[in-house]
DNA sequence: CTCCTGGACGGTAACGTTTCCAACGCTTTA
DNA sequence: TAAAGCGTTGGAAACGTTACCGTCCAGGAG
């Protein structure tokens, strides 16, 4: 026979029968002291009370799921790479409000396919979640139209479906970015544009509003869509337009991961063009020139998406759909104030 | 009377009750077609199958964890901050193994204090996870050990239990730090040490086992406890340290956050001591001076931990308790590589 | 004194699934 | 030909909770 690991004399947990007969009342009321406990007398809540402790119930929020109506106390949330600090920060935070409810949050298996996706929403909603907080990837959501759960997106509107939504301003942020670039002289402002997210586009839209504004054209040729929004994608292509006869004088990464390719394209090339990022990083101030970047409250976004999420599942909420815009800040660090350089004074060493 | 949100007409989802009355067929036969469809004819299953797909039934996962043995299909997980990219990697990592088995992860809301821990845990307890993943905090995890789930604890053994652990080797990366600061030469090393947890105390432990192997006496004063685990605390303790009549010329960081505040001091001071930090961390080779390192596979702990739990939780394992170590690396990247400097040429300009 | 009201409580159905058991039809064996 | 075996199927119990309904008792009104 081989050796087993010890499992406990595996105690069964007590039930709310085991709570009702050891007080000597009925199965309702225990049911009715755990929830609140009106209708009760005093004392005979206290000897409910005492039974609960002295078996150390705990009540099944499995069993409790199940009655009709009731919906299981935990939302679901789906993103994209945890290791990502702006998703970990969208985590974090809203599983903070969750839990400050009570409500327990549920990540689903999260892989890259569209239809990965929908196979991990689908997956949560069989586990009855109270809702989902969604950051939405391509591909249609309109499935989610019917499922009886509501749902709020994080960060991205997704299509096929009108549900709440909780995003920055994107095309401000884009557009704070380049006017700051502009306001320094600059006129060959490169954008690096991850691949097609909705949140890119409107980055860009910002960046060419700007322009406009400007009475600026904008270089077509600087406008780089990259084919993954990776550091090394933005560092390759930092790297080439960089060494062309007619580099641009500023850059603007339109995500995290992208300016960190471009900062060390340009650490290897010597260059220093201006530099401006959408979305903070840690770290960000202590690079060799710190990085100025357009910000917005991250947190905030977790933290709103779960509110709302809970307000609509609670039935608190009936209102249309809403749609939440957070504002964008420029954060001035030194790569983003410094001066054009003509094609001529490049390469200072 | 309010405008009131347009919820869809509230589909029912359908049930195998519904599945069953459509295929025409009895409802056990439709559950035995659900799980994997043994002892079921052919054409039976094929006719459940299209009712399947014709009323869009999913199973209800809650409903199916209600029976006695029967788990759910969850994972808990409890650890700190999601923001540290430490446990952001083991989140991520975990997660994947578990999705790749159909399993959902359920993140408890982390508090700091250990008795928010605990009310977390039982919260998920409560929610019938098939198992539970805990970065234990201080404090007695006793209360785990009659729960009747497998519990494995991840970065750190937890007191009061006996029960799975996957881990670093903090004792031999302490050791390999510091073993190459000495080997530098440097004789006067700090060690910047985090409150006090568990892998902080073997990480001490291996930096004085290598001054013990090279001979050299530990300089308690350079041995800082700090009063809090983040960069502030590091960034003063070092400034501290650093402005003393006789300073270290080496500078151990504990943690990845502690090497922040340290990098950030010494970049006000202007001073430029050796420094190895323990994980590595995102940007940390861009820095001015790039960071060496020691560090291990963080995504491999959240692997192992989600592995060993899932072949617990279906009972495939029942060997006693693992416990598994993971090595360290040093990652040479030039602040671990500077030389002492005597006193008298300290800062240079 | 009787009737009625209302609070406190007990019992039971129901949620949707899995699992067990019985029943049925068919084939094989004695 | 009857019995036994097997594969397939239907039906019902059970999981632990909540919600509803009825009962019981005390107290006030008529």
């Amino acid at each position: 026979m081989p050796e087993t690991f010890p499992t406990k004399p595996e105690v069964a947990r007590p039930t709310m029968i085991d709570v009702a007969r050891r007080a000597g009342v009925g199965l309702g009321t225990v049911s009715r002291v755990v929830n609140g406990g009106h209708g009760v007398r005093d004392e005979t809540a206290q000897r409910v009370r005492a039974a609960i402790d002295e078996l150390g119930f705990q009540r099944n929020e499995v069993a409790r799921a199940l009655r009709p109506g009731k919906k299981s106390t935990s939302l679901a949330l789906v993103l994209g790479d945890l290791t990502n600090p702006f998703y970990a920060t969208i985590a974090k935070s809203s599983l903070e409000v969750a839990g400050q409810s009570g409500f327990a949050v549920v990540l689903g298996s999260v892989d890259e396919d569209p239809e990965g996706e929908k196979r991990a929403i689908q997956e949560l909603v069989s586990r009855q979640v109270a809702g989902l907080m969604i950051v939405p990837d391509q591909g249609d959501h309109a499935f989610l139209q019917g499922a009886g759960v509501p749902v709020v997106f994080v960060d991205r509107p997704a299509t096929g479906i009108d549900a709440d939504i909780v995003m920055v301003d994107n095309e401000g942020g884009g557009k704070l970015a380049t006017d700051h670039l502009l306001a320094q002289g600059h006129e060959r402002i490169a954008i690096l544009l991850a691949p097609s997210y909705y949140t890119i586009g409107r980055r860009l839209r910002g960046f060419r509003r700007a322009h406009r504004a400007a009475g600026i054209d904008v270089d077509e040729s600087l406008v780089i869509q990259l084919p993954e929004g990776n550091a090394e994608a933005a560092e390759k292509a930092t790297r080439e337009v960089m060494l062309r006869a007619d580099p641009p004088t500023a850059i603007f990464a339109s995500t995290n991961f992208l300016t960190e390719g471009v900062l060390r394209a340009l650490g290897e090339l010597g260059q220093e063009p201006a530099v401006v990022g959408f979305d903070d990083f840690r770290l960000a101030d202590m690079l060799p020139t710190p990085v100025t970047v357009v910000a917005s409250d991250i947190a905030e976004l977790g933290r709103s998406a779960a509110r709302l999420l809970l307000d609509r599942a609670s039935g608190a909420d009936t209102r249309p759909p809403q749609r939440i815009v957070l504002p964008c800040g420029l954060i001035e660090r030194g790569s983003g104030e410094r001066p054009p350089r003509s094609a001529g004074e490049r390469n200072p060493r």
